[in-house]
DNA sequence: CTTGACTCCGTACTTATGTACGGAGCTTAC
DNA sequence: GTAAGCTCCGTACATAAGTACGGAGTCAAG
């Protein structure tokens, strides 16, 4: 059988290094696989789906730590556990993208006052951002 | 004189601590202020926006290092180069927000099925992250 | 079978962002 | 004026997430 996945090949496959692959390993996020012959692992395509979705969920913001409980949610499990645990993480996400949604707002306006003139001084955007509060957390007072 | 900006008080007004003020002069971020009497640091309102500049573009997703940067593009030129910044940042925090809200959905089906009777399968929100790419990638093909 | 590439392992180092420590010297409220 | 509480400093530690090292064993192509 040729071309067995080595380590080697499924960093490269996920764009990682060899020495990340081990460093998951350790903190428990890929399974120890086979090491039929020489003690060099051998993965499978389960593996290589594992890792696709734990750097995916990295780019979204996970922790690593919080990829580990995500994917003890996998599989068959007693669904109640499941369930509370999905809903845990139903909150942390609902929170987070409300958050960055802040974050885009504040970022767009940013980028437009840039892109007006601006008369003379300094960067609109910076003292933008040295403003008291406001910007986001529309306190009654300002319309529209 | 009373009450003096003194590092405590400057510390307090931001929510962060003082030895957190003392690690951002030492990364430059904020100026050695002056020490007129007995060495202790005397802060400005300058000083506090700043610092309130630093924590709020914090917030945005900006790195030390980024805000370093902005702070020396403040004042009457380049304002291009920190609105290239922050519409980079504006695309970062976009594409999070889309993936957050696909892996939000998810988990509200999950949880929904979850509700429901469970068949027996594995985490459809894990599946859906080990796909090969797509989900926010509209490549074309695909309608909707 | 040789040779170069790959893999093994544990440990140590790196970067980013702070926090904590500890023993001085100030300052301020009483 | 005294005691509590701030502030000084440099250094060390913390955490997350890797990255690098180095010497030895293994695999695969010629």
């Amino acid at each position: 059988m040729r071309s067995r996945l080595t380590i080697g090949r499924l960093a490269e496959a996920a764009g990682v290094g060899v020495e990340t692959i081990r460093f998951y390993q350790r903190r428990g996020l890929l399974p120890e696989p086979a090491r039929p012959l020489s003690g060099y692992r051998e993965y499978t395509d389960n593996d290589r789906r594992r890792l696709r979705f734990i750097r995916r969920a990295q780019t979204l913001g996970f922790t690593l730590e919080d990829i580990s409980v995500l994917l003890k949610l996998d599989g068959p499990h007693t669904c109640s556990t499941t369930h509370d645990l999905a809903l845990e993480k139903l909150h942390v996400v609902s929170e987070k993208i409300q958050a960055l949604v802040a974050i885009r707002d504040a970022l767009e306006q940013m980028v437009q006052q840039c892109e007006r003139s601006h008369p003379h001084g300094a960067c609109p955007m910076i003292h933008a951002l040295e403003q008291e509060e406001a910007r986001g957390e529309v306190k009654s007072a300002g319309g529209a």
